[in-house]
DNA sequence: GAAGAATGTGAAAATGTTTCCACATTTTTC
DNA sequence: GAAAAATGTGGAAACATTTTCACATTCTTC
């Protein structure tokens, strides 16, 4: 493939002009433009990358480490920060770390060794520690130390998901899912705040009676064996706010075959915003996460990084979808 | 950050001689080396893989270009890629061409660009006559010249969903998804095999009243207004072959709204393996793609394009998957 | 029309590795 | 114990750019 070289030496010209040429930078004749832009053409001179971030130190890819882009939401928010990212004229390099924080130390590393711009980071492990100075990082729904942010407002769906429950007539309620915190999980997520607001919400209207099934939950897909047995035996509970779709799919499957009518009997929300299970007749309420906001906030933010300008944290707006299940 | 010559400067020796100690490559003195790695550790040096791509002129990244990773069997083939390219030491970048024919062209010059070890395409655009000689490819589920491939064994899933429909007792079945050929898309995927397979199973067996719905695809996953509608005229049709899970839910929901029961009057077969739904109570019956399966074997490609070894194009198994749709 | 500013250009250094080559030292072989 | 082979090491080139600096030319101003 040709090199810069070999415009130069073809047109007559320095390297440095060749380089203003394709760079639009610093001073160069009209003339000796319209030269050298012809040789590029004829010999379908293409600047190569490498070497340009041999000399940037930087390789204008941002990266981002999740735990599994099966999971439907996870896989919405790489597709829209895919799209925002190329927008900047970034690449987008997928980590997946299968919440394992041994491979997510391997990938950070990694990532510093090969000059990445930016890393988005999404994990629920204690990694604090671990994080270099030297990368720029954007975390979404977590906060580590002197790194900015961007999160959905769980708080205030927690608060919207107990608030449609309770004006919907039900008097016990149960939310499943969160974290355990303190012995397990050493870490508060911004997650967290689903159950929080919720709960908050709930006892300032006097429901002193709520069930809190918590359980270390990875990516909020699967729900433990005992779990299942807990929400089977609290026949009372009328209405179940659970921390994402997957897990109030799996609760209203759960119900249902244990002869208890969604939404009828117990009214089911979930977060996320139903998208996963819209196909089958049957869809779920929920509150809903908007990753196309989410994915330019980060995309904003890495913008800010890249201009040097100051960087705030993001807090996005969640909706309520009304679905089938409450 | 220290460099190689910071090491061989603290360590005495020349800089050829910790460029063969960190890459096990040429001889070292036993004496030398733990000199060598001494130093190493105490300035925590770690080789700068921009540097290092520069003399290699590759930088250890495997591109994958993809409609649509929100797609869960997209979602879930990324994810199995990522994992098997993690243990061959490749990162992973993602590419979401949205089945633009555009964006995938600027990808592919980016990517040859910056000297990318090997792409995966995934597209259903006409895209061969772009296909840079100089970049190692991989494709999946559709055919270019010289262009080594993988796919799933369409036409065995075809012609098991017909077996199943027939032996189920249906008499008038239809398909539906497969792309248009002809006018509106001058290539033939490999995805067209399911309906080959399916046609030529139903015509042996003599069913020769099969309504055949195709329309341009995309990503398989919406159905356009006007299908909806030649759906539910037929009303004589009791078993229905779907291009994949995505437009099977459709149907099963369409047929449903109309009162006629899944899978009682009317048994749905849908493509990729019936994981996408399986949560809410009802699981769509699916021929079943292996994306574990599929990433091990593009990883063997990859790894074949590396050792120079010769490259056989793999067609991977698929399986059934009973559901409650049929 | 001379001084100073603006514009234009190329050589060379810098980025951080790997690899080639030449040379030195040690080991093996007969 | 000399020749040949194996082992060990460092300097320098190469990879393909960007950037700095010095110098040359053209334009502006009074």
């Amino acid at each position: 493939m040709a090199s810069i070289k070999d415009v130069a030496k073809q047109a007559g010209v320095g390297i440095a002009t060749v380089s203003r040429v394709i760079n639009y930078s610093g001073y160069v004749k009209k003339e000796t433009r319209e030269k050298v832009e012809k040789v590029i053409a004829e010999l379908e001179f293409k600047p190569n990358e490498i070497a340009r971030s041999m000399t940037k130190q930087k390789n204008g890819i941002v990266a981002l480490i999740i735990p599994n882009s099966t999971h439907l939401f996870f896989g919405e928010l790489v597709h829209f920060i895919e799209q925002e990212l190329f927008e900047y004229g970034y690449k987008l390099m997928v980590c997946n770390s299968s919440e394992k924080i041994e491979k997510e130390l391997v990938y950070l590393e990694m990532l510093k060794n090969n000059r990445v711009d930016t890393v988005i980071l999404l994990t629920n492990n204690d990694i604090e520690d671990y994080l270099d100075k030297k990368l720029s990082l954007i975390s979404f729904d977590r906060r580590f130390k002197d790194v900015p942010y961007v999160a959905s407002d769980n708080y205030a769906g927690g608060i919207m998901a107990a608030e449609y429950l309770i004006e919907s007539g039900c008097k016990n309620l149960m939310f499943i899912g969160d974290d355990a915190q303190g012995e397990n999980t050493p870490v508060i997520t911004e997650v967290s705040n689903r159950r929080i607001g919720f709960m908050n919400y709930v006892k300032e209207k006097g429901l002193n009676n709520v069930i809190n099934i918590e359980y270390p939950l990875g990516d909020y897909v699967k729900i433990p064996y005992d779990v299942h047995e807990r929400i089977k035996k609290h026949v009372e509970v009328d209405g179940i706010f659970c921390i994402s779709d997957a897990v109030a799919a799996e609760v209203v499957t759960e119900l249902e075959k244990s002869g208890r009518k969604v939404p009828e009997d117990v009214k089911v929300v979930g977060f996320d915003g139903g998208r996963s299970f819209i196909n089958l007749g049957k869809s779920i309420t929920s509150i809903g996460q908007n990753p196309k906001k989410i994915a330019e906030a980060i995309g904003k933010m890495i913008n800010a990084y890249y201009e040097k300008e100051p960087i705030v944290n993001q807090i996005i707006p969640i909706y309520f979808f009304k679905g089938d299940t409450a």
